[in-house]
DNA sequence: TGGGGTTAT
DNA sequence: ATAACCC
């Protein structure tokens, strides 16, 4: 079974948060106006409207356990039980909580985490096709709870359970509503308040994020956490409150308690590295000081847009909508190493990372109608030492991708060569660390024909953007400017 | 820091 | 094309 700890603790804890449920929060007052039975939860929950289109809202995050060794550990079952490490290059990129018992963290170099735990087992993780495959898997399952599931990274995901738990709701009688019980634990163990209709809706959401994770385990064997709250920033922020394979649900008059939970601004999902050394020159780094700093002045030093947004997340507002991922915006194969620093061997690379990227695509089904090259150059260092190229796919090249097999990769080598050759000087020295090709702007095969206006209006197809000079797209840099 | 991803400008 | 964010 998933859970492994605090299962007793937590259904002790929900049993006595509702033998009081009256405790803490006082009754909702919106049910008061309910007649006959004034103490009974009959007349009032279903009567609490909840004013359509407005922000109440049943996010689930769900978060996998150390997802890349819980994979390894799948293909390798002997691995279980033993400290283990996911190698890339130098670093141990995630691991097992066996490994991290010994003090291995992520992102460690290998040299540390050996010497914090010389017994560890390391396994290369450089090539993710394994984990990036077990992770459509858990989103497709997920999928078929609400079609509203958003992807964040290979191991995250929201859900959307507004409607479900919606049609929940509808199925209980009313005198139904007080056998309503919370699945995993509830934030700070605040009590429960079964007369308050947006406890009961996140309840329900906590029975369905812990049917995901059992889902999940049964079908995948892959273990993880799950948070319930309001918005996508508190869910994610309260799946993490218990750590391996629990959940947790976050009632709203705990929500500041959540966010002040926080030492530092960096901790919130939205402010990154760039917008935290910012704040830290205006003299804010808790969140309480973000919550108070003048919004005007955020505003003139960080822009209106970002100054709004996470003055809003300070305060544990996030009004941004579960969007659906979908299929992938873009297939991309990166490399990096010590040193690349002729055109032969440049090529080479790309040719084994063009390989995989074709295989990819190919088994995708959709084609990518642009290429782009990104490369990084020693002692450019600071992060963001990063250039890229960009061209469209010439539409025969299009075509022969996904077709046949490797008829693409010589023109494909031919065109990323040209890009290369348009960022790098070749005939002065040069010292590259990585190289990454990536296919975007993937669209449907055509299954446009001739003689129709779909053929007509299909850009790729029709005589006009096959001749004569192209005006769209000035962005990309075309080959025959070469 | 690796080997990925996304959206906004 | 770059810059920011996420894992």
């Amino acid at each position: 079974e998933p859970e492994e700890e605090g299962c007793r603790d937590e259904e002790e804890d929900a049993v006595r948060a509702m033998e009081r449920p009256e405790a803490g929060a006082a009754c909702s007052s919106l049910g008061s106006s309910g007649p006959e039975e004034p103490d009974g939860l009959a007349w009032s929950v279903h009567d609490q409207v909840v004013p359509t289109g407005s922000s109440s809202r049943v996010i689930v995050h769900v978060d996998l356990d150390c997802f890349y060794a819980q994979v390894e550990m799948i293909s390798n079952p002997e691995l279980k039980g033993k400290p283990l490490g996911v190698q890339q290059k130098y670093h141990v990129v995630t691991c097992n909580y066996e490994a991290r018992k010994f003090g291995v963290k992520k992102l460690m170099k290998v040299r540390d985490a050996k010497e914090k735990c010389p017994q560890l087992v390391l396994v290369n993780g450089e090539d993710l096709t394994r984990y990036r495959e077990m992770s459509y898997k858990v989103t497709e399952l997920l999928e078929q709870f609400s079609p509203l599931v958003e992807r964040l990274g290979f191991d995250e995901n929201f859900v959307d359970l507004t409607e479900m738990v919606e049609k929940r709701l509808e199925q209980f009688q009313s005198d139904d509503l007080s056998a309503v019980t919370v699945s995993g634990h509830v934030y700070k163990n605040q009590p429960i308040n079964l007369r308050d209709i947006l406890h009961i809706r996140l309840l329900i959401g906590s029975q369905i994020a812990a049917e995901m994770r059992e889902s999940m385990y049964n079908h995948l064997s892959l273990t993880g956490c799950a948070g319930v709250a309001s918005n996508k920033l508190l869910a994610k922020l309260v799946s993490g409150v218990f750590k391996p394979n629990q959940q947790t649900v976050l009632l709203p008059e705990s929500s500041q308690d959540l966010i002040h939970s926080l030492s530092h601004i960096k901790e919130m999902p939205g402010i990154g590295y760039k917008t935290a050394k910012r704040l830290e020159v205006l003299g804010i780094s808790s969140v309480s000081d973000l919550q108070t700093f003048s919004s005007k002045i955020l505003e003139k030093e960080l822009g209106i847009s970002v100054a709004q947004r996470i003055q809003k997340l300070s305060f544990g507002e996030d009004n941004s909508p579960v969007t659906p991922s979908g299929p992938p915006q873009s297939f991309s194969e990166e490399d990096s190493f010590k040193k690349c620093s002729s055109e032969v061997e440049a090529k080479n690379k790309i040719e084994e990372l063009l390989a995989n990227l074709l295989n990819r695509v190919c088994r995708d089904g959709r084609k990518p109608h642009t290429v782009r090259l990104v490369i990084r150059r020693y002692s450019s260092e600071k992060y963001h030492g990063r250039e890229s190229r960009q061209c469209p796919i010439p539409s025969h090249v299009i075509q022969k991708i996904g077709t046949g097999n490797y008829d693409a990769m010589t023109p494909m080598v031919d065109i990323l060569m040209k890009l290369f050759r348009n960022m790098v000087n070749v005939k002065m020295p040069f010292h590259l660390t990585l190289l990454s090709v990536c296919f975007c702007n993937l669209k449907a095969p055509n299954t446009a024909k001739k003689g129709t206006i779909d053929y007509y209006l299909t850009p790729s197809l029709s005589t006009t953007s096959c001749s004569g000079k192209r005006s769209f797209k000035m962005k990309d840099t075309h080959m025959e400017d070469f």
